[in-house]
Parts: C-alpha cells; sequence; structure tokens
DNA sequence: TTATATTTTAATGAATTTTTAAGGTTAAAA
DNA sequence: TTTTAACCTTAAAAATTCATTAAAATATAA
C-alpha cells in the first residue's frame, strides 16, 4: 500500500514542525500549511489522505471554515480531520464532530497519543457517521431557554443577544447546571490553555451575562457567585438538594 | 495555598536580577542558578515547582542537557519548564517542545507577557490535577450532607453558608472521619506549608463552622475536640468505638 | 479603510472573610 | 484546693475577594 499523505494545517511552526518529524518517522508524507488559504492551495496539487487541523487560524478562514469547504468538496468529503485546538470546550468539539471531523485532540498534547489516535482513525476508516450526541440540544431552566443548535437565548419570553463569548460561557455552566467553577478552569475551557490574560476578565463577562439574563443583576437567579472558589449556574426551578 | 517556588537558570545576572525581582513581586519564591551545574545542586536542596531555563548556559552543559537531566528525575519529571532563548529557531522551539517543556520564549522579552505565561502554564497544572477528583461527591454524616462539587453543606435540611476556609476545613476532616488531626497538621493541610500565623486561627475557625453546623456549638456532635492532640470528624450516626 | 461590536484591562469601593488579640472557661495535675 | 495548660469565645483590625464602571485594546463587519 502507498504511503499515506498527512496535511498539517497550523500556524505555530514550532507545532507543526514537530508533528512533521514525528509524522514522517512513522512513515507518512507529511504536507503542512500555516493557513486555511495556504491548505487549499496545496489540496489542489496534492492527494492528501488525512488532515490535522488547529481551529484557531490566522487569516479569513478558520478551522471550521477550512473543514466545511473540505467536507463540501467531492474529493475530501470522506477523509477524515483530525481537529486540535487549544480550548477544550464542547460547543467546538460538537462543531466540529458536526462537520464531519474524526477526532478532537487538545493542546498541549501527547505525540504518542495523538500518532495513535491517528493510526485508530485509518484502522477504522469506514463509515465515520459515529456522532455522539451531547447534551440536550435545548437547556431550559425556569425563565430561561438556551437553543443550543439555533444559537439562541430567551429570556421571559424575550430574545436576548449575547456576545460569542457570553453564550459559551451560559451554555458551559448550564450544561453543568450546579456545580461550582473556579475562574482558572473557565479561563482554560473556554478561552483555552494559551490564554495570557487577567483571570478577572472573568468577572466582566459574568457581570455583562448577568445584566443581560438577570431580572436583578446584582441579585442573581442564574449564574451564582461562590465566593473564595468561582461561579455556578443555578436552576431556580428546580427544588432544594436531595 | 502555598507559595510557589520559581527557579532561574540563566547566567546573565541583569536579566536573572530582573526576573527574580518580578517573581518575588508576583508572590513567588525565586531561586537562582548560574549554570546547570549549580541548578542541579540547588535542586537536590530545594523543593521546585517551576523552572526559567536558558538554553546558553556556561559550563559543559546547556538547557537542553539540564532539561533532560530534570525530566528524567523522578521529582521533576512533570514540573513545567519555560524555555528563554536568544534565538526565534524553531528548530530549538521544537528541540524544546519534544524534551517536554511546556512554553519557549525569545529574548528580548516581554515581562508582563512572561508572568502572564507562568501563571497560565501553573494554572493549567492545577486543572489538570483536579481532573483525577478522589473520593465521593457526597459525605453524608447523620444530618449533615456536604456537596463537594456543588460546594454546599445541608443541616437538618438547611442550607447553611459557609466561607472558603470553613467548608475546606469541614471536607478535610469529614474525608478523614475519626482521624485526629494537631493544629499544626491542619495549618500545613489547609493553610499551606508556609503560613506563619498563630495556631490558635485553627480554634477561631472551629468555632465558626460549629456554630454553622452544630445544633449546640458547646457540645459538639460532628466536630469533636481531644485535648491535648487536637481535632477529628465524627459521624454521629456510626456506632461508636473505643 | 472606517465603523461597530466585542473583549480586556484597570481602578475603585463595598462586602466578606480571615486573623489577631485578649479575657473567660474547663479539665487535669500538683 | 490551687495551679497550669489547653481550649473557648468574642470583638475588632486587617486582608482578601468581588462587583461595578469606564476606558483601552482588539476583532469583526461594512
Amino acid at each position: 500500500m502507498a504511503k499515506k499523505t498527512i496535511m498539517i494545517v497550523e500556524d505555530d511552526p514550532a507545532i507543526s514542525e514537530m508533528l512533521s518529524i514525528n509524522l514522517s518517522k512513522e512513515g507518512y508524507d507529511v504536507l503542512s500549511a500555516g493557513s486555511a488559504d495556504e491548505a487549499l492551495k496545496v489540496v489542489e496539487e496534492k492527494d492528501v489522505d488525512f488532515f490535522i487541523v488547529d481551529i484557531m487560524l490566522p487569516g479569513s478562514m478558520d478551522g471550521f471554515d477550512l473543514i466545511r469547504i473540505l467536507k463540501s468538496s467531492e474529493a475530501h468529503k470522506s477523509t477524515p480531520v483530525l481537529i486540535l485546538s487549544a480550548k477544550d470546550d464542547a460547543a467546538d468539539k460538537v462543531a466540529g464532530l458536526e462537520l464531519g471531523s474524526d477526532d478532537y485532540v487538545t493542546k498541549p498534547f501527547n505525540v504518542r497519543e495523538l500518532l495513535a489516535r491517528i493510526k485508530s482513525i485509518f484502522r477504522r476508516q469506514t463509515t465515520a457517521s459515529q456522532m455522539k450526541e451531547e447534551g440536550p440540544k435545548k437547556i431550559i431552566a425556569k425563565d430561561l431557554i438556551i437553543d443550543t443548535e439555533r444559537l439562541e437565548v430567551w429570556v421571559r419570553g424575550e430574545l436576548v443577544s449575547l456576545t460569542p463569548l457570553e453564550f459559551d460561557l451560559l451554555v458551559f455552566l448550564a450544561k453543568n447546571e450546579g456545580k461550582v467553577f473556579n475562574r482558572d478552569v473557565l479561563l482554560d475551557k473556554l478561552w483555552g490553555y494559551d490564554y495570557y490574560g487577567d483571570t478577572r476578565t472573568v468577572d466582566v463577562h459574568i457581570r455583562r451575562l448577568r445584566t443581560k439574563i438577570e431580572e436583578d443583576p446584582s441579585n442573581p437567579k442564574y449564574i451564582i457567585t461562590v465566593r473564595g472558589k468561582g461561579y455556578k449556574f443555578r436552576d431556580p426551578g428546580k427544588e432544594k438538594n436531595d
């Protein structure tokens, strides 16, 4: 059987090169691109059997856009795609899987594991469609409805407009109703491991979220502060502890 | 929380000192070494939680050698390492990443960013260890329910509000039901090894905890004083033993 | 590009938590 | 009984954490 060709689409040259070295060592042919545009150009000329795609890419297209284009092309509609991402965000993961990606790996990753996963994907390269459902499409908590499919949030019958970050934050907290998350965990989950900003930035987003979904933002019913520990989502409709 | 110790391995005293001052200001304990040899000596005697390593070092070993040795030791195989380098060389970066370093910063660097990166590396380290949650999510002792996920405590059907320290103290004692801890051990476990305050401060927190969870705080059922020895948690539901 | 929306930083004050300190109480030893 | 050491209790000082706002920086869309 001919050598398989793997394309890495990743803007960090260090990661790209490290992957390239390791994949070559494993016996794959490797192509690299630093952006989605570049990747599409290369794909025109070379045969690619597998894509490793970073979500965060420079330029007008991100990794999702690239995957969308690839999957809509005749040549690559069933070529495996593995997503690399800085954040372990369920929404991103779902989005990727819905686009037809085969795996989702969070940076920083273990190289051995990554190689194993690639091998495994090649092995079971049958009809993929093993999309695992992650939670309900709609989250309803009292007067709050979060539609994760339409990306809409309704409060007391009104559609409210959230920014992407606010939406992700709300969905993450709501999907883990009751569980307390400290700021560091939230930064990792929603901003990604390579976020170098201030931890207080979480507070500000919580505040803005509250002004949008709470009746009285200073006395929140949904997004609760657990002093010294973090924040949690509460469903005011549910009764006490069991 | 205990203070983290960062070791700087850098031969340029100007850079070393500048980093040292800034890291101290951020609340870290700082150790310095001017060569790999020196670093290895210090590591024998002191606990180090993070290494900042310059690649170009005087003597027979360079930064890569040092990292290789550290990573092969049991004590530091998973201690974070940040590489400082004068050249923004992809090959060096790759080599560093392959050795297991966590970040790579090129001189001259922005101090603010460096501090942020260190913080971020610590962040994902702690979140990684938080993943392996041990013990049950709920601790139940007679009329007392401790929910370690929601960070809630229920007493006789009522939700009581504890401060972070009170909560941690209660969880620690309850997880070790029956075992007696003296004040010094409690200070070590809950305040951190570098706490230099009064040992009586434990009494005060025990007192406040009792007023919140005990029916009669002066005749406690849950948090028992063992005179001359310390405190222990008891489950009044269980039968007594000698 | 400019304009607009979003995100981050920074700074203040308020509220809560933690520590200190000091006198009171209790239990065991002298 | 007296003494002593350990513990309890309370109040106030000190430190920390959070909410809030506005402005600066950044990203996105027109």
